[in-house]
DNA sequence: ACCAGAATTCATCGCCTGATGAATTAAAGC
DNA sequence: GCTTTAATTCATCAGGCGATGAATTCTGGT
């Protein structure tokens, strides 16, 4: 009798090798991706990673742990931005927009979405994405660009409004055709603008 | 004894103009840009408000309508974006940014920006924003400008991205110098990559 | 073969959520 | 002044939330 298996799991730990922990937190990445911090219960990643709710507290320390290692970047900003500092300024746009299509396109998609979603939808998390972005990313975009630091932070903000934009109308809204257009046509669109930000003129 | 207000509120209609149906709406929109519509509650609300909890069912359907109440633009769009298919489509983007700016330097900042932390917080409210850009926004963008269906499809879609990135950089996130300019410096510095998306030639 | 430790589930806690219905009070219409 | 209607609060519901501690079962080291 007692069929061995009619469903519910049974207690104790599993046979085989152990992969929750992995699966934890694909599911976390996948449905912060979708929904946000807020609107993603820990309840929900456990049922989509088919195990039970006390195991994220097994394995992580809370909600924040999760959401902070779900969400880290496969690449760190350093290496991703590596090279960029050591390119000609006047042919930099297209390594920008390339690089970060290339991150896109690749497997950072989810946990780059959730990081958006996640910092976006509150006050608080935004400052940490300035700080971030200011210190980490434009520094590095505009390192070697001819200009006083005042007039290059201005440069840096530019490149940023039309790289943001970029992600959010092409991953984020998603926007046809944009959406589907192949990463070298959008290199080809974009780059001469950001280009122009990036060493042009300043205004019309 | 019983003394007559100690903090607590009194039961039943309150003396005076009734205005709680306003200040719900207020704190709403409030929070809602603050923390998007997930990490915004209910009572959250009432408390902002000062008013019950039970206020917020009583003029609205739930927290739903609330939200949608909330986030309703000011201005509706065909106003806003009335004249644009009338101007001149090669002087177009000094309109469309200061249109844009303006909107937003406006009393709908804290509405727009609720909108946006809400619907950018989960993908299946990303639909809704898309179908509506779509169609009621670039296509108004781009009326007049010559160029077969899918091209104009696509400046669209440039434009929006630097649009959209304007506002995420700007408004959104707040990166500085960009944050603290006049709207007319925004304008000087950006329309011109913006006429390029509309009438310019397109690729480098 | 044994045992320490890790993995897994269960039962449960306290809290917050959105929502409802009834009771109370003021305003408006007549 | 009486009645109807709207505004306001209270008490309460069922359900979901994040979290914890104990019980159970497997793996790995020795």
């Amino acid at each position: 009798m007692s069929l061995p298996d009619s469903g519910a799991a049974r207690r104790g730990r599993r046979g085989g090798a152990t992969e929750s922990r992995d699966q934890i937190v694909d599911a976390a990445r996948r449905l912060f991706a979708e929904q946000g911090f807020e609107g993603t219960s820990l309840r929900q990643v456990a049922r989509a990673a088919g195990v039970d709710p006390a195991m994220i507290h097994h394995f992580f320390r809370g909600k924040d742990e999760l959401f902070a290692l779900s969400v880290e970047l496969p690449a760190d900003p350093e290496q991703v931005l590596a090279g960029m500092a050591g390119s000609d300024p006047g042919e930099r746009a297209q390594l920008i927009v390339g690089t970060v299509l290339r991150l896109w396109e690749g497997p950072a998609q989810p946990g780059l979405l959730a990081f958006l979603r996640g910092t976006i939808g509150s006050k608080a998390k935004t400052a940490l994405l300035r700080e971030m972005v200011t210190r980490t990313v434009i520094s590095r975009i505009v390192a070697g660009v001819p200009g006083t630091p005042d007039e290059l932070a201005l440069r840096g903000n530019l490149v940023a409004t039309q790289m943001v934009g970029l992600m959010m109308v092409r991953y984020v809204v998603r926007l046809e055709p944009l959406a589907s257009l192949s990463p070298e046509e959008v290199v080809r669109l974009t780059a001469p603008n950001v280009q122009r930000y990036l060493t042009g003129p300043l205004g019309h």
